[in-house]
DNA sequence: TTGTATGCGTTATCAA
DNA sequence: TTGATAACGCATACAA
């Protein structure tokens, strides 16, 4: 059992067209610049023939991938899924194709298998980091392609960045629950070393601080269902019960919002809630959601776009785009009783 | 501004370490059959120079690209995310890239760009498609590369398969609600095209057949919240109201809690309802969610695994894989009232 | 406007 | 056990 036919290579189409191999290459990439009757006879051979350029002996002649790599922290994490979503369209726009690389699984450590060994100018034209818990020094290889940040980031790793408004989004969260009356605030973070928990740390600071105010309470969550489902248990053993929760992500927010349903607490009535990213699931939750939107999507895209720009002219300004954010204000908050 | 060094390559390596390329290279590939002495000659030389093979040219040279396509219809939607979690984990344990391709933007028609020219073997090793919906003649063409169909399928187009068992999850469904006395059971279905929505349906047929039953009310969704919140309104509308709901997944689910809740009817007190996949969120929904489990991320690794497999030894035998689905009893079924 | 010839960086074959 | 060299399939500089 043998494959049927080898495919077909451009000197099978050169031949067929009566041309050369330079001739049919150039009938593929710059149309323009040949005969109308001779393209036009190289067109008919590639037809009927059925060729395809190999992908990869043009990539190695051009010394060039045709792929960016994007390096996420959970490929399962719809979060991230969105932000890819982005960036996949934006890079087929351009002929690129999308390679991922989940780096929670990959096993950091060996050089062989290992992350390092994707991060090379063979393996990828550009590399779109989604995980900031990374090593900066994974980049500084010579051989590492153009990097572009993207949600999060990596402090000591330089180069363009694109992130959500995170810092105001929190700000405008917190703004709201006091524009509201509240005062008792507990805020439930994502992971500690987590950088967009700390700049949305630094938010929650800005809007609390004129005051003379902190967060009464905090709770370090992984951003996932199960632990806003457990802060529900944090919350209650409060001394001082928070009457409103700031909660770095939907996902604990809207986890939270169970947990403290099933303890008899009602959301707004006694606790008012406020999320972060505006998932689709914000809005059919229990009691819909205020949150802070953040498009992904097109988070994803303009790091993408930024990639590309800088492979095309490589800046010397560090560039940082800050997409602006805004508050969406749903049910789950609402004035402090009495306020 | 010029490229500050331009990579190493084995020439360098070679001439550094007093060796040839060849030898070089079988130290890269083969250590074993190169004696110690040289071996470690090249291995210093190779550390000094910082040396990485360059990933094109090996893989032009071995006419192989080092990498798996998944055709995926949205890639943001966190259903197949969590399927591309396993296919990524899988290849990577082979060494193996994911290249993603998001079918529903790609434009399907053009020639030159569209998603023919993903299907081949110069751009992949193998492909795994996630997307029911595509045309099978598109890996029809000689240069396509070894397919596995996964989760979704296409009429017409042969080959390995891992599915889950739909149907059986359906029965299980309907047959739950059966047990609880339920016999005016709607059945809000995926799009009528999609292969998921048509083997889940033959399931609601198999439990409701042998007692002479059939769906009092049918209606198409999108597998979205929006849909599951429209179909409320779809169920309120019914003569006879139906007191129980199976929904083809749980977006829609949830979606029609929602929609079903705001319109003052209970879960379970008033209609009960059944879901499909067992998302994160089922289990942290207003009422938690009765639903059919699906291992989603290993039913992607077993499509990866199983494409390697076929590329190892391709086997005559049409491989058709269904992996086992169970039903998780939450809290939004209850018994008919008087039943 | 087209053809010839070289090189992209490896790996694998063959000979030593 | 190692070295010389021919592919892998294409794009492009240069010549015609």
């Amino acid at each position: 059992m043998k494959d049927p036919e080898p495919a077909p290579r451009i000197h099978d189409v050169a031949k067929l067209a009566g041309v050369s191999v330079a001739t049919v290459s150039r009938v593929l990439s710059n149309p323009s610049i040949v005969a109308e009757r001779t393209r036009r006879a190289v067109e008919k051979a590639v037809a009927e023939t059925g060729y395809t350029v190999n992908v990869m002996a043009r990539n190695l002649r051009q010394q060039q991938v045709g792929g960016v790599l994007a390096l996420v922290p959970n490929l399962a994490n719809p979060f991230f899924s969105a932000i890819l979503a982005g960036i996949a369209d934006a890079l087929r726009e351009e002929g690129l194709s999308l390679l991922v690389l989940d780096t929670r699984r990959a096993d950091t450590g060996s050089a062989t298998g290992g992350i390092p060994s994707y991060l090379t100018r063979s393996r990828a034209d550009g590399l779109i980091v989604l995980d900031g818990s990374l090593d900066p020094a994974l980049f500084s290889q010579p051989s590492c392609p153009p990097v572009v940040q993207a949600c999060e980031w990596i402090d000591g790793l330089a180069g363009p960045r694109v992130l959500a408004d995170n810092a105001a989004g929190a700000r405008f969260a917190v703004e709201h629950l006091l524009g509201l009356g509240h005062r008792r605030i507990m805020h439930v973070t994502g992971p500690s070393g987590n950088t967009l928990s700390q700049s949305r740390a630094a938010g929650v600071a800005q809007a609390l601080g004129p005051l003379g105010l902190a967060p009464v309470a905090r709770m370090e969550g992984a951003f996932t269902l199960a632990s806003g489902h457990a802060a529900a248990a944090a919350l209650m053993a409060e001394p001082e019960r928070p009457t409103a929760v700031f909660c770095d992500n939907d996902e604990m927010a809207i986890g939270l919002m169970a947990g403290l349903q099933a303890r008899g607490l009602r959301v707004p009535e006694d606790v008012s809630i406020v999320g972060f990213d505006n998932i689709e699931m914000a809005a059919y939750a229990n009691v819909p959601l205020t949150t802070v939107r953040q498009r992904r999507a097109h988070l994803g895209r303009r790091a993408a776009e930024m990639l590309l720009e800088h492979r095309a002219a490589p800046k010397l300004e560090e560039e940082e785009l800050i997409l602006p954010v805004e508050l969406v204000i749903r049910r789950s908050t609402a004035p402090l009783p009495g306020a």
